[in-house]
DNA sequence: CCAAAAGTGTTACCACTACACCCATGA
DNA sequence: TCATGGGTGTAGTGGTAACACTTTTGG
């Protein structure tokens, strides 16, 4: 691709790898904690930083995406089966270099529902780690999973990241305590399950589910696709046809959190200005 | 770049490149068209796609950052100084492979001032065209194009994007122009100029303008950090202090957008779920 | 005075917050 | 019956879209 657009280039080819956080919930819910968030790490068994706990992750091929590679990476070394797998950045630079060569790591963010948790066979190798008592860190990978927690932390206002982390079903009650979970904040339940059902991304399964002892919780499902005949498709990255202007055919209007600018954008392009003059 | 035999494949490293989308407007405002996007392409000098256009781009170095690597690449290919960069996504898969090689793109987009246009001299092999005019493009740099387009239009919303596009100063009336040609939607001017300078990010310089032969208009200047002393500094990719929880202490709460979530999250989410499994 | 862009005021609407309230259930 | 979580109603608030309106300039 880009490469050889340059004359002058003859360099040692760079070190790639991929690597994932993955995120789940902590298991239980229930009286005992509000769910924390957790993440597996797998042992280093090389050099370098032999010994030391690193995130999941293995190199790429000529015949897979860098989606199923990283999903493969996953697979392979915590045999989790991510439902949510986005690429999160691409890492680089001089401090990640090493004996002169380029390393790059790319990076993927996935999440896990708590059913799937159990997947994971803890190994001496394998271990699930709580988000706030990480352990010493291979590389730089601390830092890949603060950026990875603080844009869940900062997407968390879509419905359809929030839902990864609980099962395939849920009721709404355990739907607000993953929001609370992850925003640290305490959400109005009332106005909660509003929103989340004006979005039309639930489905009531008809199911009942009897937490504690009290009323049973209707049981609600994911729909990506809301029964919502005119509004378009929604762009899809291998698709470019769907990136076509859209002139939002669903009718809503922009209010003023999609103008004023999420923490996401900020963060790339102030870090930008921090560093290229 | 038959480079690597059949043999070595498997333990060949990929090939990493870095390739930058280069967006501006077309110079003049005025009657004749509604600002359109141009961007700057590079006519290849080396087989593959030999004689065909291409973003501009170059390699990695060890000693450099991604983002300084991008930005070095760009100017030794087309003089840039682009004021806007930010890493767009990183590309590969079986696709893009040549050879049996794992071809890799780490993909930066960049915003250029009108002013700074200029800057890039006009050669045979460095040419700028209009958005909705491209040629045919080597690799798959059109799709890397289209998407950068389309992340161009869903970050719009933020203030400090379009503020890019436009000079160091300008009229209300110039920055609504440059909303309205991104967006391909018509803005009420009254309102946008309300809810711009509601933002707080822009700074009345007390220059006047006058652009036709009617009214001045006052000139303005892009101001980063609005006089705001309580909100906190915004996340830098590279100091992970700040990424920690917030809190939102600006005290502003959070909008239906801001909660419903932008085209950009979606876009991934559902890339994936188109792929994997 | 006219045309055209700059800039202001006014109203209606709609999503959201806060909080009071009712419902269903097991003990 | 009580406690507890599930679930609904409703008044008030604030941002914004729509659009009418005033101001300033050159011709």
């Amino acid at each position: 691709m880009g490469i050889g657009n340059v004359t002058e280039r003859r360099l040692a080819p760079p070190q790639v790898g991929i690597s994932v956080v993955i995120l789940a919930l902590a298991p239980d819910r229930g009286e005992a904690g509000r769910g924390r968030l957790w993440l597996p790490l797998v042992r280093r068994v090389r050099q370098p930083y032999l010994g030391m706990w690193a995130l999941p992750g293995g190199g790429l091929s000529a015949d897979r995406t860098l989606e199923s590679s990283a999903y493969k990476a996953l697979e392979s070394t915590t045999s989790l089966h991510p439902r949510y797998l986005e690429q999160l950045y691409t890492f680089g630079g001089p401090d990640r270099s090493r004996g002169g060569l380029p390393m790059v790591s790319i990076v993927y963010w996935a999440l896990v529902g708590q059913a799937e948790t159990r997947d994971l066979a803890e190994a001496d190798n394998v271990k699930w780690f709580p988000e706030d008592e990480l352990p010493e860190l291979a590389f730089d990978h601390r830092r890949i999973i603060d950026y990875a927690l603080w844009r869940l932390r900062n997407k968390i206002e879509y419905p359809d990241v929030a839902v990864r982390l609980v099962g395939e079903t849920f009721t709404l009650g355990q739907l607000h305590d993953v929001y609370e979970a992850i925003t640290g904040e305490s959400i109005d339940l009332a106005n909660f399950r509003r929103r989340i059902l004006a979005s039309g991304q639930l489905e009531d399964t008809g199911a009942k589910q009897r937490i504690g002892r009290h009323r049973p919780a209707a049981v609600y499902r994911y729909v990506s696709r809301p029964a919502d005949p005119d509004d378009g498709e929604r762009p899809d990255l291998w698709n470019p046809a769907q990136w076509a202007r859209s002139d939002r055919s669903d009718g809503t209007t922009r209010t003023a959190g999609e103008r004023a600018g999420n923490q996401d954008a900020r963060a790339h392009a102030d870090a930008l200005s921090a560093l290229a003059r």
